[in-house]
DNA sequence: GCGACTTTGTGCAAACGTTCACAAGGGCGT
DNA sequence: ACGCCCTTGTGAACGTTTGCACAAAGTCGC
């Protein structure tokens, strides 16, 4: 309990953990008021939404007392809750840094124009594609993002450009006004206090996945046998440089893109 | 402390949130590597990754004792092993189902091809596609997946079909052998035990964004005064259905696609 | 060869998140 | 109107993650 300043629930302190789920909810019920049922348990809701049970009840909990006891939660009413606790019952303007195959796909993505989202403008360097448009939202030049941020009063970027010019793409639009960015390329972006920055980033995502296939696979070919020398008994090394002992593919690195082709 | 098999440390047990980290480090060491860097402490590393250097070094801790006191990590050395730890020094062969924009933006991403992962090949529904090439990786029809996954000893599939497909091509990946699933269709996968899925969901961290966003611009409004009617008294509707207050933007829904475009 | 300096590796405590289990409370049948 | 039954909302236990702070240990200058 880390002392609230009102009744230590719904004035300002909802966990970052339950934040991140809150869109996980939100996609389930809109797929339950598709089906026209008025009303959920929290174990149906938890179900969908692939959580536990009590997770979601307490989730919800953050937001204020919106079950009824016995019944369960009223779909229609929730989903109003939930999206004004999210912010989306405002319409934010968003400009696409990127117009490559990934800035492509997130100016097309479903979930992106329907629930209170809104492409203001993509961005592009390649003078062949500014001009022309993309899935209905026309493309401008770098030298554009001042101007557009501050006419359509955009508040979030979402930045496909590649690794090497993403820093600098993060530097225009925080100077233009943009308090949240999110960031497909690979590399950690530094932003002034204020600023909000998520990432996603693939190629985690598949190594985190390898990682768990090789512990997969090891402990198939050999159950509960140790891997092999995985600790400890290093030659000590005594002049600075260690021995490798096997070299790690490594072709290109670092210039490595968010979007290798188009832009 | 949860009673490890052996001596708590390496053998089996390297915390989620260590691995979730081991890519972030790897992409800093690269770069180092890249700009001859031989040796780096945790605080530098730490810097680069973006993280505090405690938390690197107890992070590296789990794989061994790699450092050396009073100097730092040799950098080739500590890429070599952490490199090991996530299984990337085996080429994983991986199958990109549906080829949209999303599909050939991940099969030309950066840190794709270079670091452990191989596209094995690509499927989509359409009969338009099928048969030809995309970034050198041929397309293959949904009827190949099994003869592909066996084939290239696939483990790895990632989704980038549309929601109202995703569970049924993710089916036929598990029948065929995969265990591991990188889903990109905003829908809750169902798979047996063993299975491994992974979620990249654009419009979760667009939400979250907004949400912080939100949040940003009600304080910096009107700065320690309460949000307006957050909680509580709601009028308690006596017969079931309760009113709501404002229609939240709801256009399409459910049928959300990963992918609008393409496919 | 030795002492001062630097940086790793880690015990510990606090913060955070999850899960259990149950009391509080509302609906429904009689 | 009353009591049974169902589901929410939450206190409390547990597990995980973070961050501090420092001892252990290696290097470098002299």
């Amino acid at each position: 309990m880390s002392r609230r300043t009102r009744s230590d629930n719904s004035i300002q302190g909802i966990p970052e953990a339950t934040i991140a789920r809150l869109p996980l909810y939100l996609r389930a019920l809109y797929a339950l008021a598709d089906r026209d049922t008025a009303c959920v348990s929290s174990e149906e809701l938890a179900t969908a939404a692939g959580v536990n049970s009590a997770k979601l009840r307490k989730d919800l909990s953050h937001l204020g007392s919106y079950g009824t006891r016995g019944v369960g939660y009223d779909v229609d009413y929730l989903i109003y809750q939930v999206s004004r606790e999210l912010g989306l019952t405002q319409d934010w303007p968003v400009i696409i840094v990127g117009a490559g195959n990934l800035g492509r796909a997130l100016a097309n993505y479903g979930g992106f124009a329907t629930r209170g989202f809104r492409v203001a403008a993509m961005i592009d360097s390649d003078p062949l594609i500014i001009g022309t448009s993309i899935g209905g939202h026309r493309v401008f030049g770098p030298d554009e993002i001042e101007r557009v941020v501050t006419r359509f009063g955009v508040m979030i970027g979402a930045i496909t450009a590649p690794a090497t010019s993403a820093q600098s793409v993060c530097n225009r639009l925080v100077a233009a006004g943009v308090t949240s960015i999110l960031n497909f390329a690979p590399v950690v972006l530094t932003v002034p206090d204020g600023v909000d920055v998520r990432k996603v980033d693939l190629s985690i995502e598949l190594q985190i996945l390898a990682f768990h296939a090789q512990r997969r696979s090891a402990s198939k070919a050999h159950p509960t046998a140790e891997p092999p020398a995985v600790n400890g008994c290093e030659p000590p090394s005594v002049n600075g440089k260690r021995p490798v002992t096997q070299q790690v593919t490594r072709q290109a690195h670092d210039e490595v893109t968010a979007e290798a082709i188009g832009s």
